[in-house]
DNA sequence: TTGTACGCGTTATCAA
DNA sequence: TTGATAACGCGTACAA
């Protein structure tokens, strides 16, 4: 068993107060005791039991993080941001995955409780309409990180989605392409939503009419297989050019592309969202819309510390930045006199 | 705050032992009251504290885990082994990341002791040095995933880099290969030494060798970059083929050969090791070496909770699986008469 | 300057 | 069948 303040009382030969006391420099305490106190302390392996003053503080000094899960490189960003500030205010992470089951969530949040964590903060879940029932048992703060559903009730940080999208879709519009598909993701509705708006916007004021078949969301089992059957939809729609809602789905493309033989950019310009790590090794490397995906976590953090001093919180949109590589080139074809030529096809 | 027994207790006009006997389905307790305080309960909203019932108990269902960072997707998956097993038995993770920093390391200690964790799993790390002196302090159970140092103090699960190092080289060797380099990492002195280890076995069951100069560990600031380097070296001694110590490092190697338009594998074979999730998108596929990481991470909790139900643990070692792709091929070269054959030039 | 007494929320012991 | 009391490790109001 760790040694306690009553043992190292026993052996100063004073009472269990001055040893506290002594412990916390109490300017009340003579400075004789406290350093024969602390001496002893050290000298025994004192480890003050964060249990037992959390108990009397009725404070934990920890947070309790929901995921869906670390394998997915934009979370695991998210959450280094947050451990980075956590860690420097003494705070401590419960980190959770969740996977997208809602009964998981709902155990999660369960023990949350039973812990006693100061704060929760969940990442990329549909909170609003999950949680509801539970929610108002919660008394402590919630922060959402790119949550799925509105909420008046919550504090939320969100990286913006249609800003992001636009810039994405300005550059291959600026390169030329006109026959711009969209790849989306049904599952992330609020998001895709949002990326979906940005599309059209960026098509709105380069004033191409959006066309229907070319905006499409295959259901699929995961976000590369996804990648694939939209690259079949839209290369049989004349598509010059792709935005996926995310990486992993243009990644795939990007692999169905090679398969089929369809140069890229030669033949087809490609753009992402999030720029995950695995977005640099491919061949090409991916043009994308950074997420400042650190950033995101730190400010969360942040904002919960905020709230547990008390201190009102702003909700925050993060804006996304493009990051230009090389999947995405001038939309061109060789026009009957040998020359190049940029076509709206 | 929230609600506590006591508060139950007066609105069911009992005493707080008996809400607790009822909440726990004490036998002693008449199934009327027993009812009665249950259905209180819930309409109350209670919730168990555990902070209250590990300072009773000198349990606290937690376990701390060190990893060096999630951003490695090898650990992630580690990660996710341990969690899964961890939920299913009720305890939750303290998650930290020690960026290989040793006073971060210390300190990642001294915040589990206070928070009295059950146990700690570190994973990576050189704790024999490290930690030695505060290793007697702690009287937990320390679990240690693919540790770079000797100590027989501790329990550890490793995975069995000479056998797979072994596996990749006997590969190429299978291919024809005889000129292989081995891109090392100095950093890992532990598993680099030991997939060094393989590498010569299997050039050695081979009849094949070991030239120094094909034997490089560069320094440099990453692991990608240490591929880059790596493939200057080993091209200008003439490698047909590279083995590599992790992935990363492979695919540094593999971005490099396109630079200088060294095609693979045709005039270049490369092995990595690891199999994380960005060799898939490589071009080509990386062949790799794969490790049972969420085995590994399932193996250590596993181990964990046995020791903390006062078992024996037996150390464990795994072994690992070649996974062929497509940045291996046979060694070939045009030869006088215009057939292909195979050469050790 | 130091010590006594109490409480944080829960469970276990003993008594009724 | 139930209740009063003590204990887990710590901090603090009050007393000395």
């Amino acid at each position: 068993m760790p040694v306690t303040i009553k043992d190292i009382a026993k052996a100063a030969g004073v009472s269990h107060t001055t040893v506290s006391r002594a412990l916390n420099s109490n300017p009340a305490i003579s400075p004789e005791t406290t350093e024969r106190v602390q001496q002893l302390a050290r000298q025994m392996g004192y480890v003050p039991s964060a249990v037992a003053q959390s108990l009397l503080s009725r404070r934990t000094q920890t947070i309790g993080m929901v995921v869906t899960t670390i394998a997915d490189p934009f979370i695991v960003k998210v959450v280094e941001g947050a451990e980075q500030i956590a860690l420097a205010a003494g705070y401590s992470i419960f980190l959770t995955t969740s996977h997208n089951k809602p009964e998981h969530e709902m155990a999660v949040v369960e023990t949350f409780q039973r812990r006693r964590v100061d704060a929760i903060i969940v990442t990329s879940s549909r909170v609003g309409s999950l949680y509801s029932s539970q929610l108002d048992q919660i008394r402590v703060p919630i922060v959402l990180i790119n949550n799925q559903e509105e909420g008046e009730f919550l504090h939320s940080v969100t990286v913006d989605d249609l800003q992001g999208a636009q810039l994405a879709v300005a550059h291959l519009l600026a390169l030329g392409h006109r026959r711009i598909g969209y790849i989306g993701a049904a599952d992330r509705p609020k998001s895709n939503g949002r990326r979906l708006a940005g599309y059209l916007a960026a098509l709105k004021q380069a004033g191409v009419t959006p066309d229907p078949i070319l905006m499409i969301s295959p259901a699929a089992t995961g976000d590369l297989e996804r990648g694939r059957a939209g690259l079949e939809v839209l290369w049989a729609a004349g598509a010059t050019a792709a935005f996926c809602y995310n990486d992993l789905i243009a990644i795939g493309l990007l692999l169905a592309c090679r398969q089929r033989d369809i140069s890229v950019p030669a033949m087809m310009s490609v753009v992402g969202f999030d720029d995950i790590e695995p977005a640099l090794y491919t061949n090409p490397p991916l043009t994308t819309v950074h997420q400042p995906r650190l950033e995101l976590g730190q400010l969360a953090m942040t904002m919960t510390l905020d709230l547990l001093n008390g201190q009102e919180a702003q909700d925050r949109i993060l804006s996304c930045e493009l990051v230009v590589r090389e999947s995405t080139s001038q939309q061109i074809s060789e026009s009957a006199n040998g020359e190049y030529s940029i076509t709206s096809r």
